[in-house]
RNA sequence: GGCGGAAUAGCUCAGUUGGCUAGAGCACACGGUUCAUACCCGUGGUGUCAUGGGUUCAAAUCCCGUUUCCGCUACCA
C-alpha cells in the first residue's frame, strides 16, 4: 500500500487565563478548515490544538477566585475545548500543559539543555532588584538602576537558568534567509531579523522563582521552568516525543516519526517572536528539525475598537452561534479574514453575509432547485443529454472551480478559496435565469431538455457543496442529504456527470439559512452587552483592577521618600520620543525638570497649570538624552491609561505630602 | 528615535514582472423575471488610484520628497 503524505498542524495553545473571545476562536476555526481540506486531498493529517495552563497570571488569577489553579484551569481548559467542539473543529488532540506527560517530557528536555550546555545556571551581577523580584538584563537598567522601582539591583542576588540563544543565532538566520517560507507573512520576517536576530540575541531566562505555578525544574527545587519554554514544547510532547528516543506510541505508531516536523504552526502574529526564533533555537539544540512553516495571521478585531469586557462589546463564539448557527459563523470568520492585514467584524456584516451570501446566493439556490425538481419532474432530475451551447459555460466553471479551490488552498487564501466556491454558486443562479424551467415546464415537449437543466444544476451544486466541506461541514452534509447523494471526492471532480441520474431529491427543503433583520439582531446584540456589563461590573458596575503585590515595606522605607506638591509652569515635548513630556515643576523655591512618558494622555498646553504630586528626590536620571529630576505620580488602568494624581484641595506648590 | 508596511468607487477590498476605456463584492437606482428564503438575472461610477516632483513611448504599478495611518522595537522616574 501506498504511503499517504503526512500533514501536521498546530494552532497556539490557548491560555488559560479566560474564555476566549471571537478573535482566539477564529484560530481554531482557521485551522480546522485547513486540516479538514489536507484530508480531502489525501493527506494523513494530524491537527493538534491545546491549552496553555501554567504561570504567574493563572496563578494570581486563581487565587482571586478562591480556588487552587488546577481546579481554575480545569475549567477554563475545559470551557475552551467545549467551544472547539460547537465550532465543529477536528482536532486529533487536545493538549493540557498540566498534562502529567507533556509536564514530565518539559522536566526531561529542560535537563538535557543543562546537562548539554546549552542551558546554564546564571547569576545576576547588579541586575537584580530585590524588591521587585525581577532581573533586568544591562540594556533594560537605567544607570545601572532597576527600571521599574529606580533602586539599586544587587549583584548575584538570584540564581537563574539561561538559554544560549547566541551560540545558534547564526544558523538561525542562516535558515530563515534560504528558507524564505519559514515565516509567514514574509514582512514579519523583516521585523524578526532586524529587531532581534540582527542586533544581537541575549541569552533568555529560562527559569523563574518568584512563583509556583509551572513546572518544576527536577534537579533544582524552587525554580519553574519559564511558560514558553513549557507551551513551545507541547507541539512535540503531543506527539509523544521523548528525549531519551523512547517515544510514546498510538495504535503502535510513532508519530513523533511520522509527524514530525510539523508542516504548519498556526500562530497570531503577536507570539511570532516565540516561534520563529526561540522555539527553532529550543529545536536546534535538541537537535530536531524545525516546522517547516510558521504563520502568523493577523487579528479579527470587533467594529468598535479593542474588545473589552468592561465596553461590554466582547463578542464570544457561543453568543454568535445562538444567533447565526455553527456554519454562519464559520463562514463569517473564514470569509472576513483578509491575508496580511486584520479584519473586522460587526454585528452589522455579519447579517449581511448571512443575507446575501448564504441565504440568498446558497441557501435560495439549493432551495428553488430542488422545488422546480419536484414540481416538474416529481422530484427526480436526469441527464436526457439534451444540451444547449449555455450548458458548457456552467460545466467549466463546475469544473475549474475545484481546481481554483485547491490553488488558493496551497497558499492558505482560505478567504479567496471560499469566495470561489461561491463563485460557482452565483453561476448556478445566473444559469436558471438563462435556461428558463419554469418555461420549459409549461411545454411537454420540452421536458427532457428540462430534466436535463436541472441535472446540470444539481450536479454543479453537489461539487460547490463538497467544495464547502472544508469551511462548513454541516452545511455540506444538509445539502447533500436534500440531494440525496454522497460527498464528492477531490479527485473525482475532473468529470462532469457523477450525480446519479434519476436520483429521487427530499420533497421538502428544508431552510438553509434565515435570512435576518439588521434592527432585530443589533436589539439582541444590545441584550448580550448590557448582560456583559453587568456581569464584569459586578455590584460597582465598574471593573476592578488587582495587581501582582509587592513585598511589605517599613515605615522607614517609606520615609526614605519624600513628595511634595508641584505646579507644572511649563511643559514641552521631548522631539525624539513617541511618549515623553518635559516639564518644568515648581516645588516651593526651586524648579526641577521632570520627564514623563504620558504624551499619549495629555498634552504639553493642558499640563501647565496643573498641580500634581512628585517624587522629589529621586535619583536624576536621563531618558531619551533629557534629564530628569523627579517623578510624576499617575494612576493607571487595565489598559495601559494613566492620570495624574492631583491634590483634592488647592494645595500651594512645594506642600509636602505625607 | 530605529526598522518595516499601507494610502484605489459611499463601504470592504483585488490589482502579478510598469502596457489596451482601473476591477470585484456590498450598498444604492432603474429594468427584467416569478421556480425560489420580497429571491434571482441585467444595466448604471465623472473614482484628482493620499500629495508634489522624476524616470519612461507608457506608472495605481519604478525612484525621490511630503502628509496621514498602522506594525514591530526602544524610551516611558
Amino acid at each position: 500500500m501506498e504511503k499517504k503524505k503526512t500533514y501536521y498542524l498546530t494552532t497556539a495553545i490557548a491560555y488559560t487565563s479566560g474564555k476566549p473571545h471571537i478573535g482566539n476562536t477564529y484560530e481554531a476555526v482557521l485551522a480546522d478548515s485547513i486540516v479538514r481540506f489536507k484530508r480531502q486531498q489525501g493527506y494523513d493529517v494530524r491537527f493538534q490544538t491545546g491549552t496553555d495552563e501554567h504561570g504567574q497570571k493563572i496563578e494570581i488569577k486563581s487565587e482571586e477566585a478562591g480556588v487552587t489553579p488546577k481546579e481554575f484551569v480545569d475549567g477554563v481548559s475545559g470551557q475552551i475545548k467545549s467551544i472547539w467542539d460547537l465550532m465543529n473543529t477536528s482536532y486529533d488532540k487536545f493538549i493540557r500543559t498540566t498534562d502529567e506527560d507533556h509536564e514530565r517530557q518539559v522536566q526531561k528536555i529542560f535537563r538535557k539543555l543543562y546537562e548539554q550546555g546549552d542551558i546554564y545556571k546564571g547569576n545576576y551581577e547588579g541586575m537584580y532588584c530585590t524588591p521587585c523580584e525581577s532581573f533586568f538584563t544591562p540594556s533594560q537598567l537605567v544607570d545601572g538602576k532597576c527600571p521599574d522601582c529606580g533602586r539599586e539591583c544587587q549583584p548575584a542576588k538570584e540564581e537563574a537558568y539561561f538559554l544560549r540563544l547566541s551560540k545558534y543565532a547564526d544558523r538561525l538566520i542562516e535558515h530563515i534567509n534560504t528558507h524564505p517560507e519559514f515565516i509567514q507573512p514574509e514582512s514579519r520576517k523583516n521585523e524578526m531579523m532586524n529587531n532581534f536576530l540582527l542586533p544581537g540575541l541575549q541569552d533568555l531566562c529560562v527559569s523563574r522563582t518568584s512563583f509556583k505555578w509551572g513546572i518544576p525544574v527536577d534537579f533544582d527545587a524552587g525554580h519553574v521552568i519559564y511558560v514558553w519554554i513549557d507551551a513551545l514544547s507541547n507541539y512535540i510532547t503531543g506527539l509523544g516525543y521523548d528525549v531519551d528516543g523512547n517515544n510514546g506510541k498510538e495504535d503502535g505508531t510513532d508519530l513523533f516519526q511520522k509527524f514530525w516536523p510539523a508542516d504548519l504552526h498556526l500562530i497570531g502574529k503577536d507570539i511570532l517572536r516565540f516561534h520563529t526564533i526561540y522555539w527553532p533555537i529550543m529545536l536546534m539544540a535538541l537537535d530536531l528539525p524545525l516546522p517547516k512553516q510558521v504563520f502568523g495571521h493577523p487579528w479579527l478585531l470587533q467594529g468598535e475598537g479593542k474588545m473589552s469586557k468592561s465596553k461590554g462589546n466582547v463578542i464570544y463564539a457561543d453568543d454568535l452561534v445562538d444567533m447565526f448557527g455553527v456554519d454562519a459563523v464559520r463562514y463569517f470568520v473564514l470569509h472576513e479574514m483578509p491575508f496580511e492585514n486584520d479584519g473586522v467584524i460587526t454585528w452589522e456584516l455579519m447579517v449581511e453575509r448571512l443575507n446575501s451570501d448564504l441565504a440568498n446566493t446558497l441557501g435560495n439556490l439549493v432551495n428553488r432547485t430542488i422545488s422546480m425538481t419536484n414540481k416538474y419532474l416529481e422530484g427526480a432530475a436526469r441527464d436526457m443529454g439534451v444540451a444547449e451551447p449555455v450548458d458548457e459555460d456552467l460545466k467549466a466553471k463546475a469544473l475549474e472551480t475545484p481546481k481554483k479551490v485547491i490553488e488558493k488552498m496551497d497558499k492558505l487564501r482560505v478567504a479567496d478559496a471560499i469566495t470561489e466556491v461561491f463563485a460557482l454558486f452565483k453561476r448556478c443562479n445566473k444559469y436558471i435565469d438563462e435556461t428558463e424551467p419554469w418555461i420549459l415546464g409549461k411545454d411537454p415537449a420540452k421536458k427532457d431538455r428540462l430534466s436535463t437543466v436541472l441535472y446540470n444544476l444539481i450536479e454543479s451544486i453537489t461539487i460547490g457543496a463538497s467544495l464547502l466541506e472544508a469551511f462548513m461541514p454541516d452545511t455540506t452534509a444538509k445539502i447533500l442529504a436534500q440531494l440525496n447523494t454522497q460527498r464528492r471526492e477531490l479527485d473525482a471532480m475532473d468529470r462532469f456527470g457523477g450525480y446519479v441520474s434519476g436520483t429521487k431529491v427530499t420533497e421538502k427543503p428544508e431552510i438553509l439559512f434565515m435570512r435576518l433583520d439588521v434592527q432585530e439582531v443589533l436589539a439582541r446584540a444590545e441584550e448580550i452587552r448590557e448582560a456583559q456589563m453587568a456581569a464584569a461590573g459586578g455590584v460597582s458596575q465598574e471593573p476592578v483592577i488587582d495587581i501582582e503585590a509587592k513585598p511589605e515595606i517599613t515605615f522607614d522605607d517609606f520615609m526614605k521618600m519624600q513628595f511634595q506638591v508641584g505646579e507644572i509652569i511649563a511643559c514641552e515635548e521631548v522631539k525624539k520620543s513617541k511618549k515623553l513630556l518635559c516639564s518644568q515643576v515648581k516645588i516651593g523655591s526651586q524648579v526641577k525638570q521632570i520627564v514623563s512618558g504620558i504624551k499619549q494622555y495629555y498634552s504639553a498646553e493642558e499640563m501647565v497649570g496643573k498641580k500634581v504630586m512628585v517624587l522629589v528626590n529621586l535619583k536624576p536620571a536621563k531618558l531619551a538624552g533629557v534629564l530628569s529630576e523627579g517623578m510624576l505620580l499617575c494612576a493607571e488602568d487595565g489598559e495601559g491609561n494613566l492620570a495624574l494624581v492631583t491634590p483634592e484641595k488647592e494645595m500651594p506648590a512645594g506642600a509636602e505630602i505625607c
